[in-house]
RNA sequence: GCCGAGAUAGCUCAGUGGUAGAGCAGCUGAUUCGUAAUCAGCAGGUCGUGGGUUCAACUCCCAUUCUCGGCUCCA
């Protein structure tokens, strides 16, 4: 029962991590210190001054000041976004506006208006004349009756209720006088920068629906997004990297290097192309190897299976509505009335797997366990299916079919530890190999939970020592345990800086109970084992999808599907280009030959919009002197060199490191 | 599922009610060429699907499918 690991927000890269090939970050705490470049007039003010003290979300809630004073900039951003977008809509009605990663955003209702890309454009422009007009940031607090009543005479029903719910006595309210005699108003904790001209490096970006306090049953907003830097040059590297990101979106370049497709009668689940496959078999068989040499028990289980397997697990009452389920038998179509007629059984209903943990309790189950078999590593790379909302469907990120390289161990409780050292090494070793960057957080016991609390400790206790016998420093993430167990969250973090969640490492004190698992003991007593479930990659189509968009589609030779092209100047040297073809190929090298007649140039062209990372060229001196030239797509032209030792060359790169 | 946007040739895209276009890719021919696009010709689309309005619909309206941006969900 592995949490499906979801992409996280963007977060800034750390120092000292992975290949940063485009790493566009420009240390930001150059311009946020007192000194702003003489070019940028505006930032010594905009930077000058630190940000309101008397707040309710101090400085101490930072991990730098410069993360502090972004906090500041952006939250204030929001504040003169929404004052622009009162002075086009008053009937406008605020809801929430906060500081994101990289920006803001509010959210707002606007009766009888819906925004479009074209008003984005409006409300910058009205943006600029907040901007421009340098307004102080004035902080006041206000009794909750006074609130309401301001609030509440101006139509801002979001804010009357949130202003209900604050557990204060007294509200700040943040005020910006205008030139023409008007003011901006908004309930808010603060804190925020001095002057609206600091917001000078503002950018909107996108509109979306929220929901009012992120729930379906409420009325559903307008939210729009905007960026702001406290530089011109900030803001224009961050678009820069907004750019560069799109430029390596996996779907995109998905297409261009023939990976995988998606059709519109199979929603939500990737047809793989030869040269993905490749891809996902390499993965998937290098783990399977790996892990069958270091203890695991490699199987395959049932897709589908009957309702009472997920009764069992607790799937059917708790996560039915991602579950495919159906009828057994035949849909004929008009016949669905006659159905369940009197005397007839009713049907089995039949689901697809969404998780591979309760076949695996299944075949621990299926014969007598003694502590001796433990710990049992069961390792599944099985097809799941989740039945995701239509409307989450992503590209290879969001889909309801995949596969997970997926393992459960049943352990005995004084062997979590030393279970999850060894998994952090996995961990460590497979993303070295990808050169990411991973940071770990302990995940501790939730409110409401299962188990008592000294199985908490002992189980928290456990994750603990594995952590600190790594010697990997870690976070904690308390609370933020499933209700079954603890966990260690990691955060991958990509070239771009981007964090994500892929492997996984869960303890679970409740599958155990509800299979009735047990073992027997030296004791000769029965003893539930505690079962921990573990990913490295999590699922294949999103780690592959965060490969491309690491590499932007460059894989390295030993992950790449091709890694060499050869190709012929003229038809001259077909016969030595054939030759090398084949020496390539009989050594294993993953080689396509491009015979031709189109002109070298040309050929290099496409070659270089394929990514390969390999090109060699073969003309008449090369048929000559029995040599190849080289060109690399990431170096160029590296010149000649033997047949040999270019083929040398590429089974030493084709090694999987890890 | 909800809000918004979109769907035109294999790909990227133009086309605001009057007979569907471009570049690349593809095919054929010519060319045999030395490190990021040789030339010419040909072929290719029921404009996502289904209804409707209209003399006339890629274009306007309705529904629907899928995709995208978010929300939500992921015990």
């Amino acid at each position: 029962m592995v949490s499906r690991p979801r992409p996280v927000p963007l977060r800034p890269p750390r120092l000292g991590q992975g290949p940063s090939p485009t790493n566009p970050r420009t240390p930001m705490s150059a311009h946020l210190l007192e000194h702003a470049p003489e070019s940028e007039p505006q930032a010594a003010e905009a930077m000058g001054p630190a940000p309101q003290e008397e707040h309710e979300k101090g400085r101490d809630a930072f991990e730098s000041e410069e993360d502090y004073r972004l906090y500041c900039l952006r939250h204030s951003a929001a504040h003169v976004m929404a004052q622009a977008i009162l002075q086009l809509w008053p009937q406008a009605r605020l809801a929430f506006g906060p500081p994101i990663k990289d920006g803001f955003y509010y959210d707002i209702d606007i009766p009888g208006v819906t925004l479009t890309e074209g008003d984005l454009e409006r409300i910058e422009a009205e943006i600029k004349a907040v901007v421009k007009e340098n307004q102080t940031f004035e902080r006041e607090e206000w009794t909750k009756e006074q609130a309401v009543a301001w609030f509440g005479a101006r139509g801002q029903v979001f804010k009357v209720e949130h202003i209900g719910r604050l557990p204060v006595e007294k509200v700040t309210i943040y005020r910006n006088r205008r030139k023409d005699g008007g003011e901006f108003v908004d309930l808010c904790g603060g804190p925020h920068v001095m002057r609206t001209g600091q917001a000078k490096h503002i950018k909107l970006l996108k509109l979306s629906g929220a929901y009012w306090l992120g729930k379906a049953e409420n009325p559903q907003l307008q939210r729009v997004y905007g960026t702001v830097w406290p530089t011109r040059e900030a803001l224009d590297q961050h678009l820069f990297r907004l750019e560069e990101a799109k430029k390596r979106d996996h779907r995109k370049l998905g297409t261009q290097l023939e990976l995988f497709m998606f059709h519109d009668w199979a929603p939500g689940a990737a047809f793989w192309l030869p040269k993905g496959e490749f891809l996902y078999d390499l993965l998937g068989s290098r783990m399977r190897a790996l892990l069958a040499g270091s203890g695991y028990d490699v199987v395959k289980t049932p897709l589908v299976f009957d309702k009472k397997l997920f009764e069992t697990s607790g799937h059917w009452d708790h996560y039915q509505e991602n579950l495919f389920h159906f009828p057994e038998g035949h849909f004929l179509e008009g016949q669905q009335e006659g159905a369940g007629a009197e005397g007839e059984q009713e049907p089995r209903i039949l689901g697809l797997k969404p998780m591979n943990c309760p076949s695996h309790m299944l075949i621990f189950k299926s014969r007598k366990r003694s502590y001796r078999d433990l710990p049992m590593r069961i390792h599944d790379q099985g097809v799941l299916h989740r039945n995701e909302l239509s409307g989450a469907l992503s590209g290879l990120t969001r889909v309801r079919q995949f596969q997970q390289d997926d393992a459960h161990l049943f352990v005995a409780e004084d062997q979590i530890a030393q279970e999850v050292g060894r998994l952090l090494d996995l961990i460590d070793r497979v993303y070295a190999a990808f050169g990411m960057t991973v940071e770990l957080n302990l995940a501790t016991r939730p409110d409401p939970k299962l188990g008592s609390d000294e199985l908490w400790d002992r189980a928290e206790e456990g994750l603990r020592q594995a952590l600190v016998a790594s010697g990997r420093s870690f976070g904690m993430h308390h609370g933020d345990g499933a209700f079954y167990g603890p966990k260690i969250d990691f955060d991958v973090y990509d070239a771009l800086g981007r964090a994500h969640q892929c492997a996984t490492v869960q303890l679970d004190f409740n599958l155990p109970r509800r299979f009735e698992l047990s073992y027997v003991g030296a004791d000769n007593q029965a003893h539930t084992p505690v079962v921990i479930h573990r990913a490295v990659f999590g699922s294949f189509e999103r780690f592959i999808a965060i490969l491309i968009e690491h590499y932007g589609g460059n894989f390295p030779t030993w992950l790449a599907p091709e890694q060499v092209r050869v190709m012929t100047v003229s038809e001259k040297s077909l016969e030595h280009g054939a030759a090398v073809t084949a020496a390539l190929r009989a050594a294993g090298v993953r080689v396509h030959f491009d015979d031709g007649d189109d002109k070298i140039g040309y050929k290099i062209k496409m070659c270089h919009g394929m990514k390969v990372p390999y090109m060699a060229i073969i003309g008449e001196d090369e048929l000559a002197n029995g040599t190849v030239s080289v060109r690399s797509r990431d170096h160029g032209d590296l010149g000649s060199m033997q047949v040999q030792d270019f083929v040398d060359r590429l089974v030493a790169e084709s090694v999987i490191p890890f």
